[in-house]
RNA sequence: GGCGGGUUGCCCGAGCGGCCAAUGGGAGGGGACUGUAAAUCCCCCGGCUCUGCCUUCGAAGGUUCAAAUCCUUCACCCGCCA
């Protein structure tokens, strides 16, 4: 039987870059280690869309992501604290974390129905000022108020509920409940979510030490706060500064999460601001990037973890990466291509099928394209950051991005030149 | 043999004198997706020398300023009656 102290959060680093914020490390948690830089897929609702457990365990995901929003509104968090918690819940072997509900305050309020484009070009200020009365999520400075997406019914987050559905969930990494912004917000309406953030950080600290001594007999559970400050060098650093030397009830944070607002062409800045801010010795987690390029720019900029719904999203509608860049598998050149998704790849799906088979599922709106296709795309992320692991190990990561990049097109039809 | 219904772009299927190159689906072609309201969404989809022109609504002929829409004949399909 687990006590809370017998198996203990730490992070150990390994080795850090000279010429940059990169390093390797290890996350120990009650349910295993993870050796970092680290790609954690996303399984919102104890799932990761299509595929099986064992199957994201061969593929070499070393731990998953769920959402207390998701999985408080279904199941609900007494049936996963019945399972004796997530990962037993559905049968995953290994570490797990559990985002806080932050993401679907602007998921499901503002940016309700909208495009939440990574590229600033691509969104416009107007589409999030101009509000939106069928938006399902309303914030003010307590908490939240959700209307449920599958059933209408009201729910009312905040930092202590957050922190209560999490500990019934019981992943080995959760995070605080925060206001996650857009690239549009104004300036002071930025400055307003970082402050409602900072104050429900605090709260989650104090919940989080109750809740972790009410229920001693269960595996320790680590906190991370979430830094916010959209673009703002002083909004950021400043977040990162107060988080990271935030202390109540007598605990801190175990580790700091990156959120919010991140343009990509700033992902590396911004990033590069808080972890040089926040305190060098605790993990650190860039939440909801995971495309190839931006998972070096993070790398360098000294994130440890990242957890992104992208490789399993864009599988499900056919995209697929490779070491040249990424292409839809569905597409008509691919009917009689009888060559595997990407000859470099060593994923189940490449190994034994052929893009002409996949091409064929597709069309034929066969399930197991779906799965077929995100083992593959994972596959692709999580190797390709656990080689930027051992290149930073091998110290030549710089080449290893050098030649990645040279070879890797996105082939976007648009925001591209 | 008689009466009735039908034949529309790759497929299904609206339209029933002008606002019709012709509504919708599907298929097909392409794109997007970054803490998952997502097996979703968006765009294109007769041709061209493309703010206009040409050829299309079973075939041929006719009425009309104007026909996918009305009339005649023919071909094929489907019902019911003999």
């Amino acid at each position: 039987m687990s006590t809370p102290n017998d198996k203990k959060f730490s992070f150990e680093i390994k080795k850090s870059a000279e010429n940059s914020l990169a390093r390797v490390g290890t996350i120990s948690t009650p349910h295993g280690d993870i050796q970092t830089p680290a790609f954690i897929p996303v399984g919102t609702k104890a799932t990761v869309k299509s595929v099986l457990p064992g199957a994201m365990k061969d593929l070499g995901s070393q731990a998953l992501l769920a959402n207390a929003y998701h999985l408080y509104l279904q199941p609900g968090p007494d049936v996963l604290d019945e399972a004796g918690g997530l990962a037993k819940f559905m049968n995953w072997p290994g570490p797990t974390f559990t985002d806080s509900g932050g993401f679907q305050v602007l998921s499901l309020g503002v940016g309700f129905k909208k495009v939440l484009a990574m590229d600033a070009k691509t969104f416009r200020s107007d589409q999030v000022i101009a509000g939106n009365k069928e938006r399902l999520a309303h914030v003010d400075d307590d908490g939240v108020t959700f209307k449920s997406h599958l059933d209408g019914s009201m729910h009312r987050f905040s930092a202590e509920v957050s922190m209560q559905i999490q500990h019934k969930i019981g992943a080995d990494i959760i995070f605080a409940f925060d206001e996650c912004t857009t690239l549009h917000n104004t300036r002071p309406y930025q400055e307003l979510a970082m402050e409602r953030t900072y104050d429900w950080a605090i709260r989650c600290l104090d919940e989080h030490k109750r809740l972790t001594d009410v229920r001693s007999d269960k595996p320790y559970q680590a906190l991370f706060g979430v830094i916010q400050g959209a673009q703002y060098e002083d909004l950021r650093k400043k977040a990162a500064h107060d988080l990271g030397t935030m202390s109540s009830s007598g605990i801190e944070f175990d580790g700091f999460g990156i959120g919010g607002a991140l343009d990509k062409g700033s992902l590396g800045t911004i990033v590069g601001w808080v972890n040089s801010t926040l305190p060098e010795n605790k993990p650190k987690h860039l939440l909801g990037i995971g495309a190839p390029e931006d998972l070096f720019v993070g790398v360098e900029n000294g994130v440890d973890t990242f957890d992104c719904v992208l490789a399993s999203r864009i599988a499900r509608s056919s995209a697929v990466y490779t070491m040249q860049g990424r292409f839809n598998v569905a597409n008509a050149p691919y009917v009689r291509d009888f060559n595997p998704i990407d000859d470099e790849c060593d994923c189940f799906t490449c190994t034994n099928f052929t893009r002409a088979y996949l091409c064929h599922l597709f069309r034929g709106k066969e399930m197991v394209a779906a799965t077929l296709a995100t083992i593959h795309n994972e596959r692709f992320i999580v190797r390709l950051v656990d080689q930027m692991r051992q290149a930073l190990l091998d110290g030549n990561f710089m080449d290893m991005k050098e030649e990645f990049l040279g070879r890797y097109k996105h082939r976007s039809g648009q925001s591209r030149d």
